[in-house]
DNA sequence: CATACAAGTGGACAGTGTCAACTTGATTAA
DNA sequence: TTAATCAAGTTGACACTGTCCACTTGTATG
């Protein structure tokens, strides 16, 4: 057996580290030449490793993206948690805590998309609920793992709330409620202007800080 | 020639009703089993019609899905006009304006999904772009006609806007700002609320009444 | 009746997600 | 050293996809 093949020599590297490999080339592919082009195929042959190989790390296709979204969630909370780092006043931190949000969304376009717009949607888009549902019923650890990044993630937005009602600066008081709406506002400010860029007829810069600034003295006592 | 082929009879129906067809078919399934689940070959067995007819009436599968939004947006605007008939105040108007754009989202979720979160993502969608805008120059006369209905759809919430602010009710004088901050708000809580609806701490009709309650006292002069 | 054109079809091409069945490399136990 | 074991990796196939060229057919008009 002097003589090998050079092609499908089998380099073993480790399960997480092969792993993390695919995860690197996946993101990369998918965020610059969008999903639907980034096919199986191509992500392994650049992952030099069998398309097979992929079905033992993820199980579809769509757990490859959810498994991608991760990462950013990962990286938004470290983005917030220090961007508002140092400040008390609870409302400074609110109001730095969207503006985090809102830039990194706007700095990460691709990831962002990736994330909010085709990953999660993916999962939960009509008819493929049911599915996604009954697959986590049965037990595939990896739903749970998924969905929590992004429930921390969240939470982190409604402390800055929360702290914002004890300090009895707000007109309301129902945390999660103002919670949700100011996720809901910076999330459609993002998507909106990473997709429809032809709407430029404001600067972002301005865009972003008259919506944040309307929403905060919507929400704070006059 | 006493027999026929039962199948693959052609039945000649005349272009524009063969294109609304086709239409109302594609549109029933994309909404119901989803975009990737819904072939143009499955399209056209619906349709008893052969997959080539499709890629006579549209581009590719892409367009097709162009014109289902095309629909939708029309139908958004003809809720809107209803809703706003006849009233007079500004503000009242843009906050019915705002209540009809979210209210027609949400009780139209798998239109609002193809229509502003796949249709026209999918376009505009990172990588893709630059194919698009190329398509665009070379005189697709399809193109242009289909953002159209868009813009005018905003071109609404615009007056709209631009009428509280003619009133010198607002805090603000930039029209298109403000619109564009609305339209996020709004855009933002019909996503979230479509996706992610294991959120749902808070019932959907207050997350809606807060979300614009705050939105137009963070806009309107105290 | 011939002709011309719109409306419609068949079948192929290259590519896709997925997975069962197999092989290989490294680590342990005798 | 050798044998056994099991994770890590591959081959090759299946049924499907979007797309489109070359062709046929229906219908209206001169």
């Amino acid at each position: 057996m002097a003589e090998r093949k050079k092609e499908g020599v089998r380099r073993r590297i480790g399960a997480t580290a092969r792993r993390a490999q695919i995860l690197r080339v996946a993101g990369d592919m998918f965020t610059k030449d969008g999903i639907d082009a980034t096919s199986m195929r191509k992500i392994a042959a650049k992952a030099s490793v069998s398309t097979a190989l992929l079905y033992k790390h993820f199980a579809d296709k769509d757990a490859l993206l959810l498994a991608i979204g991760e990462g950013f969630f990962e990286k938004l909370m470290r983005y917030m948690d220090k961007a508002v780092e140092g400040v008390t006043d609870p409302v400074k931190r609110l109001r730095i805590a969207m503006h985090t949000y809102v830039t990194c969304g706007l700095e990460n376009p691709r990831e962002y998309h990736l994330t909010f717009m085709t990953a999660l949607p993916r999962l939960r888009r009509v008819g493929e609920m049911k599915a996604f549902r009954e697959r986590a019923r049965r037990g595939e650890t990896m739903a749970d793992e998924d969905v929590m990044t992004g429930m921390r993630c969240f939470a982190r937005l409604e402390q800055a709330v929360a702290d914002v009602v004890k300090a009895k600066r707000s007109r309301h008081k129902d945390v999660a409620a103002m919670s949700e709406i100011v996720w809901a506002s910076g999330h459609g400010l993002i998507s909106l202007i990473i997709t429809h860029d032809s709407f430029g007829f404001t600067s972002t810069r301005r865009l972003v800080d008259m919506s944040i600034d309307t929403m905060l003295s919507g929400l704070l006592k006059p």
